[in-house]
DNA sequence: GCCGTTTTCGGCCCGACTGTTTTCAGTCG
């Protein structure tokens, strides 16, 4: 049977499809609000069908609901197929160019017969886009300089490196004459795991010398916008900046706005249009007059709801549940009280074991997790039984130094078969053990699922570590089922890692509620390989937080007198 | 194409900036 996932994209490119052939705009966003509205769902598709619930969902009507039974039933959208056909795949590919919309790739296909970036580029270079209607030599320049960017690093950052330059950027404003508030608004303050841009909030004396001055930022590459309440640059390091210059009285709403989501402010307008008012950037009105807020959490208020935390302005039912007072008290940096899956010198880790110990201290930590690799993983020289003691040794005498609590584990490698990489002999004198996938990623989705459920059946598994083994931005995770992991982990009461390293934030935050409303526990950890590396936890607890995680669903959030109690609870 | 306690027809979030144009369409967020 045909993935939901599946549907979701075929729904949201015949959304892209229509959008070229110039179809009804609203018939467009039909079609990517049903996607959006599908890919919210926790039940799989069959379910949904089989129990009539998909009519039902808001959005998907008689007309959406007979082409997705369709699709389900044969197998495939004869409508979608012909829309596809209409129009070749390059064309598509010109929309991710910044400063192109569907109007205008339209008449680059239409008059020019372009249908690849490679096409675009070429035609642009000739200057045969100045003789069609709306466009110029500017147009020509930027399409370029968007084909580049677009080439170097497809636009999208690390939540890291975007925190990094925003913070850079923000610093840089502040010392500016005149400015009195600024803040990161946008994808950051929502902590998304991958962000395109950063957006930036000030109130100012005199806005038009912030944004010269933004303008002026050293590491500008270019200017895209130049305005007295709005600018654009982009940084050598490719990412997008956007400047806003507010009032003090907007201020509230202009953060608000500018944090988004889109589908979350979307949600929001809705009702509040529904119930009177007009929210926008400026103000919340009803009629003419502005009714003034200090702050997101009296516009709430206002509104009628409890105050919504960034992390959680997905527009994936978080205002519905604020509606009824049932949002989570999210997790906070300061309820982790220690840090599992740290590595040392003694694998692939750069810092010593000691550093490593003593920087969880010094971080206040209570206790400190030690797992390095197992013998299968060569790459990372993982720890054969001779290696293992001496550092069992030396854990026990640093025991006696500090005194934070140091656990003894092993990231054991999943091996193919689903075994750990030691005999329970040895596992068993672990404090805890960690299980990862490192080989044999290539298996089919149903074969790496077991292989990680049948690890999960050795009563000394403590965490399944990154369950999908992702690289952001990187490379693609393995194929496994993670529902099943998270029910296998329920069965077996086995803890899931949320690995806080920025690189791979895996577990993923869109499947936190599901563990969360099994009873699965979670434990953010750093996958340290460095001291440095203890300070990614930050992204971790981000990440959980989006995903709606309490203090109570974080293992690591337990003090170091009940967590021992915790790890050894199956023995 | 969806939706409805003002509606089963007529709405569907909305404002700023750019570039190309002489008043505005397209794009973006």
């Amino acid at each position: 049977m045909i993935a939901k996932q599946a549907v979701v994209q075929i729904l949201e490119e015949i959304g892209v499809l229509l959008e070229l052939k110039g179809d009804n705009p609203f018939k467009i966003r039909a079609y990517h609000n049903a996607a959006r509205v599908l890919e919210g769902q926790p039940e799989n598709l069959k379910t949904l069908l089989e129990t009539g619930k998909l009519e039902a969902l808001k959005g998907i009507g008689p007309g959406l609901s007979e082409k997705i039974h369709e699709l389900v039933q044969k197998g495939r959208l004869p409508y979608y197929e012909k829309l596809r056909k209409s129009i070749p795949a390059g064309v598509l590919e010109l929309l991710h160019i910044p400063g192109l919309g569907p109007k205008r790739v339209r008449v680059l296909y239409d008059k020019l017969k372009i249908k690849s970036i490679e096409a675009l580029e070429e035609a642009c270079r000739e200057n045969r886009l100045l003789k069609l209607e709306g466009f110029g030599e500017k147009t020509e320049e930027n399409i370029l300089h968007g084909i580049r960017h677009l080439k170097k690093s497809a636009g999208h950052f690390l939540i890291s490196f975007g925190q990094a330059e925003a913070e850079k950027l923000l610093s840089y404003l502040q010392k500016q004459k005149g400015v009195e508030r600024a803040e990161v608004a946008g994808s950051i303050r929502r902590h998304r795991e991958i962000i395109k841009d950063i957006d930036i909030l000030v109130t100012a004396r005199r806005p038009p010398e912030i944004h010269e001055a933004f303008v002026k930022y050293p590491p500008v590459e270019s200017v895209i916008a130049h305005g007295e309440t709005k600018s654009s640059i982009v940084l050598r390091s490719g990412i997008h900046c956007d400047l806003r210059t507010v009032s003090e009285k907007e201020f509230p709403f202009a953060l608000y706005y500018f944090t988004g989501s889109k589908d979350h402010n979307v949600a929001l307008r809705t009702i509040a249009k529904r119930a009177g008012y007009k929210i926008n950037e400026y103000g919340l009105f009803k009629g003419n007059r502005l009714i003034p807020c200090r702050d997101e959490a009296e516009i709430f208020k206002k509104l009628g709801f409890h105050y919504i935390p960034p992390e959680l302005r997905e527009g994936e039912g978080e205002l519905e549940a604020a509606k009824r007072g049932e949002l989570p008290r999210l997790v906070e940096e300061e309820d982790i009280r220690g840090v599992f899956h740290v590595h040392s010198t003694y694998s692939d880790g750069v810092s010593s074991l000691e550093e490593m110990v003593k920087t969880a201290e010094g971080l206040g930590y209570e206790y400190v997790g030690i797992s390095d690799h197992s013998q299968s993983a060569k790459y990372a020289r993982g720890l054969e039984p001779a290696r293992l003691r001496k550092q069992q040794k030396e854990i026990e005498g640093l025991r006696k130094k500090y005194k934070i609590r140091i656990f003894w584990g092993i990231e054991s490698d999943i091996l193919p078969t689903g075994k750990l990489d030691y005999p329970d002999s040895i596992l068993a004198e672990f404090d805890f053990v960690i299980g990862s996938v490192h080989s044999n990623f290539n298996l089919p989705e149903k074969e790496q699922t077991a292989r990680i459920l049948r690890a999960m059946d050795s009563k000394y598994l403590t965490f399944v570590g990154h369950p999908t083994g992702r690289l952001l931005l990187g490379r693609e995770g393995y194929a496994v089922g993670i529902p099943k992991l998270i029910e296998g982990a329920k069965a077996r009461d086995v803890v899931i890692e949320l690995n806080a390293n920025p690189h791979r934030l895996d577990l993923d935050w869109r499947f936190c509620p599901t563990a969360k409303r099994l009873g699965v526990k979670i434990s953010i950890n750093p996958d340290a390989h460095s001291v440095e590396g203890l300070q990614d936890m930050a992204y971790g607890v981000g990440i959980a937080r989006k995903g709606g995680l309490e203090k109570d669903d974080v293992v690591n959030t337990l003090p170091a007198e009940t967590i021992e109690k915790f790890l050894n609870r199956k023995r």
